[in-house]
DNA sequence: AAAAAAC
């Protein structure tokens, strides 16, 4: 199977090439040849499977017919994170590269002259999210009754979000004859409800979760105690081969103090979260996505669809409250077929957090061990001289075929020093008191 | 318990 059997123009074709596909993904194998029929869909899938090119080529296609007209966009995206916007908008610049079509990208956080300018002006397709859209259609700017083709993107997520109200509401703006197409990685009844409302026999099209089951990624958890929480991070940011990294937090405070704290300690880091006005955001995704910093702090607005190549690690330097969120943080891995690792770190108080992620993701992580018996203290309270500031590496997830004692040499440098070192010269760092064993909870499965 | 999204 390949492009060329979809039914693709050539012109599109050839972007795709030169973009370096050649292969249509499963999703974008059965989406394409319905919606260039103009047929409706449902496609259930998560980020990571190709789904956006699976609506951008073809709507590529059909919108090279057609003339634009001034405030009256041809065809609308929804879309449910000003990131997850501008990623699409790439694409269609990067697909759309052979076509003349003009795209506006209408996002909150940013200045809404350059937007009303290019409305005036008339655009083909208008990528948005519903906030930002809702008020310009308010204000005038925009007329939506030209609007014959519209796609609802991560459908779940704007119901988290609560956006189903403005969606239902700019659903009833658009002209009943239209084609829609309806994405999300899952379907709740608000969902269902929705799409039986707003499509119209819906070709309907399901692929598998990437993630979690995504084989190339290796999964722990790391119980640690919640003020050592960064001393275990800096320690596997050392001694695991990290190449580049996002770090995510819970809270939006959580990702600043730890951003200014690694960057303390010499890392190379970066943060992104949702109190940053937006033109600092997208300079900060830059910095991460050109390798000037490796290590990027993040609350969730950078779970989702963020597609960053070559992310080597996830941390969860909080477990995550709701375990979908724990698929899509882990799932800024190992993509495109790329191996990678992603660490849970785990505290008495999220023991319930990991038992529905392992409900979700159908199996019980394991629990990462450690070459050392105290790995944080014995990076940390290494004198900051000549010697390498480094552990003992742990290898991947196998530890059979881990060369077990290649390091051997290095194990035994370090070891004495270790001990000979008076006691008072190794304060203990604050602690809550919880620093002992792996706790029953981390052992048992959690899928009783 | 958080974060996200319009001004």
């Amino acid at each position: 199977m390949s492009f060329a059997d979809l039914g693709l123009s050539d012109e599109l074709l050839q972007a795709v090439e030169s973009a370096g596909y050649t292969e249509p993904t499963p999703i974008q194998a059965q989406a394409i040849p319905p919606v260039l029929m103009m047929k409706d869909l449902i496609g259930i899938a998560q980020t990571g499977t190709g789904k956006t090119a699976s609506f951008v080529l073809p709507m590529i296609d059909i919108l090279a017919h057609g003339r634009r007209r001034a405030l009256m966009p041809r065809s609308l995206i929804l879309e449910p994170t000003r990131e997850l916007a501008a990623q699409v908008a790439e694409n269609f610049e990067k697909y759309g590269k052979n076509h003349d079509l003009k795209m506006a990208l209408l996002i909150g956080g940013v200045q809404m002259g350059d937007q009303v300018k290019a409305l005036s002006e008339g655009v083909d397709v208008l990528i948005a999210t519903p906030g930002r859209l809702m008020d310009l259609f308010e204000r005038g700017k925009i007329l939506l009754t030209g609007c014959e083709l519209l796609v609802i993107d991560e459908a779940d997520r704007m119901l988290d979000m609560g956006f189903i109200p403005d969606i239902e509401s700019i659903c009833a703006k658009l002209p009943t004859n239209r084609q829609t197409m309806l994405f999300s990685a899952t379907m709740p009844p608000p969902i269902k409800k929705l799409s039986d409302r707003f499509l119209s026999n819906p070709k309907y099209i399901e692929v598998a979760r990437p993630a979690t089951t995504n084989i190339n990624i290796a999964q722990y958890k790391v119980p640690v105690s919640p003020r050592k929480k960064r001393e275990v991070l800096r320690h596997l940011l050392r001694t695991d081969d990290v190449s580049t990294a996002i770090v995510f937090c819970n809270r939006k405070t959580t990702v600043r103090e730890l951003a200014k704290s690694l960057k303390k300690h010499g890392f190379a880091a970066g943060e992104i979260h949702g109190d940053m006005d937006q033109p600092a955001r997208i300079a900060e995704l830059e910095r991460f996505k050109d390798g000037q910093v490796n290590i990027l702090c993040a609350s969730d607005v950078a779970a989702r669809g963020l597609d960053v190549k070559g992310v080597s690690h996830v941390f969860n330097f909080d477990t995550p409250w709701h375990p979908d969120d724990y698929v899509h943080r882990v799932g800024r891995t190992g993509r495109g077929g790329a191996s990678g690792r992603a660490f849970t770190f785990v505290t008495p108080d999220d023991a319930e957090a990991v038992q529905n992620v392992e409900k979700l993701t159908g199996g019980e992580i394991p629990v990462f061990e450690f070459a050392d018996e105290q790995p944080a203290e014995a990076v940390e309270e290494k004198p900051k001289g000549k010697r390498p500031q480094r552990a003992k590496k742990v290898e991947g997830a196998d530890r059979a075929e881990r060369a077990p004692r290649k390091e051997t040499t290095e194990m035994r440098s370090e070891e004495p020093r270790r001990e000979r070192r008076p006691r008072r010269s190794e304060p203990e760092p604050a602690d809550d008191g919880w620093n002992g064993p792996v706790p029953e909870f981390l052992k048992v499965s959690a899928l009783a």
